[in-house]
DNA sequence: ACTTTCTATGAGTATAGACGCATATACTTG
DNA sequence: CAAGTATATGCGTCTATACTCATAGAAAGT
């Protein structure tokens, strides 16, 4: 009760790893395609590019941690966004970064006199 | 604005480095850490473990990401988070993961009969 | 059964980065 | 200015993982 670090030490390994699966910008780019909705491993090979493999290894990490759905369907296999909160996580980091580059872009455009 | 993915290419690799920065458990634990308030280096080694050397370094990382700020007293350097957001982040990660774990967890309590 | 198409995987290589050790730098005090 | 304390950094090593190439496996059609 009055350590939480006790549970920390093991859950923050897991929360490590559940950044380090979205910090691949293969992989940023392959879920960001998929805000759309589900799509099979070639429409993602031909809207992203990179070669087959490679896509369908990210396509895998990301399944094993939850991030994303995998559906067969005879030959081709569809995967879609799994965990809602991936879609807070961008927009809360994307709104940070873009706060913090217009804060440094201020920083140029007003005279630095003082 | 037909497409945003020309935006995106560039915005994605920034995403991913944000991510990355979060996805080392060393970090975490100083970020962590540091949610009580402003610590100097000496106090993070000594609560967190760890070599001067190297909380040194994650610390760097982190100010250069501007996750946090770094405020110079003497001999001694103080370090509080500096983007709020990464409040956020860590509560929807741990809520993401939760859900995650119960559901796995209630997959084998109940007997798979169906 | 053979071929084609779609996806997954084994093996090897290359690179990034986490860590430890030693040392440098910055500031304070005697 | 010497010594001590707090923090940062150069360098080497080691591990993790992203990528490529080739090939395997699965499902469908002929």
């Amino acid at each position: 009760m009055s350590k939480r670090s006790a549970l920390s030490l093991e859950a923050i390994e897991l929360v490590s790893r559940r950044f380090a699966v979205l910090s691949e910008p293969m992989r940023l780019r392959l879920i960001h395609a998929l805000f759309q909705g589900e799509k099979n491993v070639n429409a993602l090979v031909a809207e992203i590019g990179g070669t087959q493999a490679n896509i369908s290894r990210h396509l895998q990490t990301l399944t094993q941690a939850n991030v994303l759905a995998r559906r067969k369907d005879g030959l081709q296999v569809f995967y879609s966004i799994a965990d809602p909160s991936i879609f807070k996580l961008c927009e809360l980091v994307c709104g940070s970064l873009e706060k913090q580059l217009t804060k440094q872009a201020g920083a140029f455009a007003t005279s630095p006199s003082r």
